[in-house]
DNA sequence: CAGTGAGCGAGCTTCCGCTTGACTT
């Protein structure tokens, strides 16, 4: 028996920590959370002053269990979970759920994980604080109430099995936002002038013209003055500049620079992260702190003095900028800043190395710059060209690293420029001007939303990474490439007297791994705009926030709170579900020009599409899906049009008709009540007979090669070969065969115990995982 | 692999923050 019992909330901790703690300490972990709101009934008991019911979720019954046990032989329960709400609640929620006795029970907290630390821990117990862990309860059940109050409007005005809650619907609203100044953006052009200047001493000198000029005839204007125009260098100014190392990494800062720098989601950037951390290779990286122990930062001091040398060394602390930062850990560093390199897969290697660059660099000195700037005139124009140079006087912490940025436009490097003095004449090699376009504010990608929500104070390091998840599930956002769109520009070459002109091409648009909010995206966050707008603010979390902390500081009764905020929202609930229509975004096209009918857009119960008329016309209104890459929020009318040619009926084959058209599976040609999908080169719109029959024929012969056996006894059991290998059908059922087996071979008798036996594992493990499938198959057959 | 439509059916869906595995496709 142990006579001490540490609770953490994590077992890779725990590991470390006994350690540290000797014999008569066991160190264990909870897993983070053991209880949580019961799912029935909100959890919450509103009409007892919002008494929340907690319960003990399935997989966490085990360990709460083994810890149980483990604390009623132990003489001294330390409870050590992190310093932070979150933390002090589940140390509350141990203290109640696992029955212990208070005069045996310790709260403590550390910063970093040192003997020292936890020594020191152990010499300062304190009790849990009452009010901190009511500022959590606040929290949590806040959360639920916005969020299973909401949901349930959605499916009723919108969709069923739609979500929405106090982070993930401002995550959506930030997307949805950006992407109509997307849409509204108008570019505009303007030329962008460039000299060569040849010096006296024959070197090549080239500046910017200071100015933007925006029209070609303003352009050619001063590109003929160019022509006649004497240069000469009137200033050359020459000044200091520094550049200074960034913060050691935050989970958010990571999940950053993992994406620009080494093209990682925020899940793989976490996932990684979470390899590392429990083969000891690097603290938590969940965090929000940039601090680093002293500990730490004195090995970063012993690695840059043996590698660098003492000029390389400038040790400081950083501070935490973010808001609502709770800082329970350090920032994420390399355990052992020694190692500069790690074994392990290539996305860890090159992940630890991102790590162990940046917690050096932040101990080392700034880099010094000098920046020179050249101005030329012209004799006879009021404009000036200017040359901007960098040079690098001491690199500092550039010899280890340098943070990338999101800005897309790619600025050119700035170099050393040729040494001229002020007064010299420089003449013209060549002068052009470009034709270039504003841009549009950039979408956002994975990384750069979870900037700005930390920002913004929404959310938390632990659910930054599943937060960019749940919105893509939801199918809110979807994460893909598109492709850019040409666009032609003018280009002026002034050289050896003569302006000479071209039209260009280049490919603009393009994105890559960028965060589009879907049409349902839009529709949901106009919905919940329109009637819960206090939610879907900015700032909500952040008065909330405030709230917490008045609960926590003791000057707030929680109750009270979430009182205050529950009645009005409640009211607006019951309202929104009793006055407010069905909201499905619809916008009107204009009409139709053959019927004269309107033709409307709007989210029907298989996604975005186009109809004629209405329901309540005589005839039945004609429906056509949206397809790839139209959106509600853009379509055409004549685009509209364009999708009402389909079905098309191509023609007669074997006495048949053959007609083309587009279902939810996309674009197919029906012929003879048998079904073939068009492949993707192929345009249902222009499509021609010959290549139908072709089509139709194709799919003939894979049908026979598809069939393996079929048993006269009974012609509902069928041995096919799919796409996975040979599979049996049976009753529009699949069951797989397992490899040993030659199809071929199979008897009816071997083909229906192969059906019963998965019938039977089948049931009882996929059950759970195939619900949701099952039940839409159900909803889509009938 | 199979499936190619535009609200009757029964019952389900959902939040945010702490933590890791156990599962396939």
């Amino acid at each position: 028996m142990v006579e001490n019992l540490v609770i953490v909330e994590s077992p890779a901790k725990a590991k470390t920590i006994e350690k540290f703690l000797g014999k008569d300490f066991q160190v264990k972990s909870s897993f983070g959370h053991i209880r949580d709101l019961a799912k029935k009934n909100l959890g919450i008991d509103i009409e007892k002053d919002y008494e929340p019911q907690y319960i003990v979720p399935d997989d966490k019954k085990a360990i709460v269990k083994e810890l149980k046990k483990l604390a009623k032989d132990a003489k001294i329960v330390w409870l050590a979970s992190d310093e932070d709400r979150e933390g002090e609640a589940i140390a509350w929620h141990l203290l109640k759920e696992l029955d212990l006795d208070i005069k045996k029970t310790k709260r403590i907290v550390f910063h970093e994980i040192t003997k020292e630390a936890i020594q020191g821990a152990i010499k300062t117990p304190r009790l849990i604080d009452e009010n901190l862990v009511n500022a959590q309860q606040a929290r949590r059940i806040l959360d639920r109430l916005v969020g299973f109050e909401l949901s349930p409007v959605l499916w009723k005005k919108v969709r069923p099995s739609l979500s929405a809650g106090r982070v993930q619907s401002v995550a959506v609203k930030l997307l949805v936002e950006r992407e109509r100044e997307i849409i509204n953006f108008k570019s505009e052009s303007f030329f962008k002038i460039t000299g060569l200047f040849k010096t006296n001493k024959n070197e090549e000198l080239k500046a910017d013209l200071s100015e933007r000029i925006k029209s070609p005839e303003k352009t050619l204007e001063l590109l003929e003055k160019c022509k006649k125009a004497a240069y000469n260098i009137t200033d050359v100014v020459k000044k200091p500049g520094k550049k200074s190392p960034s913060a050691p990494f935050t989970t958010s800062t990571l999940q950053q620079e993992a994406s620009r720098k080494l093209g990682f989601s925020v899940g793989q950037t976490m996932s990684v992260a979470q390899k590392l951390y429990e083969a000891g290779k690097i603290t938590y990286m969940r965090t929000d702190s940039v601090n680093l122990s002293t500990m730490a930062i004195g090995a970063a001091k012993n690695v840059i003095l043996n590698e660098y040398g003492e000029k390389y060394l400038k040790t400081r602390n950083f501070k935490t900028k973010s808001k609502g930062a709770q800082e329970a850990h350090e920032a994420i560093r390399p355990t052992f800043i020694e190692n500069q390199e790690v074994s392990g897969t290539d996305g860890e290697k090159r992940l630890y190395d991102l790590i162990w660059k940046r917690t050096v660099a932040s101990q080392m000195s700034e880099a010094q710059l000098e920046k020179t700037t050249i101005s030329i005139n012209l004799s006879n124009d009021e404009h000036k060209f200017v040359a901007v140079g960098e040079v690098l006087k001491f690199d500092g912490f550039l010899k280890v690293y340098l943070e990338s940025t999101d800005d897309e436009n790619e600025e050119e490097v700035k170099g050393l420029l040729p040494a001229v003095n002020k007064g010299e004449d420089v003449e013209y090699n060549s002068i052009g001007a470009v034709e270039r376009f504003t841009h549009h504010p950039a979408r956002f990608t994975e990384a750069s939303l979870v900037k700005k929500l930390e920002e913004l104070g929404i959310g938390r390091p632990s659910t930054y990474a599943p937060t960019i998840y749940t919105i893509q599930n939801r199918g809110y956002v979807i994460k893909e490439d598109r492709e850019g769109k040409d666009r032609e520009y003018i280009s002026y070459i002034l050289s050896n007297n003569e302006i000479k002109e071209q039209k260009k091409k280049e490919i603009t648009g393009a994105e890559k791994k960028k965060l589009f909010p879907t049409d349902i995206g839009m529709v949901v966050t106009d919905f919940l705009s329109e009637h819960f707008d206090e939610i879907l603010n900015y700032n909500f979390t952040a008065s909330v926030e405030e709230e917490f902390d008045e609960i926590a500081n003791g000057k707030l009764i929680w109750s009270k709170m979430i009182d205050k905020f529950y009645k009005p929202f409640h009211k607006t609930v019951e309202n929104t579900l009793e006055t407010s229509s069905r909201s499905v975004g619809e916008r009107a096209l204009g009409d139709d020009p053959t019927s004269g009918k309107p033709i409307i857009a709007k989210i029907g119960p298989y996604g975005a599409m186009v109809q004629i008329g209405s329901k309540d016309d005589e005839e039945k209104p004609r429906f056509a899906s949206l397809q790839r890459g139209q959106h509600l929020e853009t379509i055409t009318l004549e685009e509209a049009l364009e999708l009402f040619k389909l079905p098309r009926d191509l023609g007669q084959y074997e006495d048949k008709k053959v007609v083309v058209s587009i279902g939810r599976f996309g674009p197919y040609v029906r012929h003879d009540s048998k079904f073939v999908s068009l492949p993707k080169e192929e345009n249902p719109y222009k499509i021609e007979l010959d290549r139908a029959i072709e089509l139709i024929e194709e799919k003939r012969e894979k049908d026979r090669l598809k069939t393996i056996k079929i048993f006269e006894e009974d012609p509902e059991v069928q041995v096919l070969n799919g796409r996975w290998g040979p599979y049996i059908s049976y009753n529009k059922n699949n069951y797989k065969i397992s490899k040993e087996i030659e199809a071929s071979k199979l008897t009816l008798e071997q083909c229906m115990d192969i059906i019963k036996a998965e019938e039977k594992t089948g049931k009882k493990g996929k059950v759970k995982k195939t619900k949701k499938i099952v039940a839409k198959k159900k909803t889509t057959k009938k």
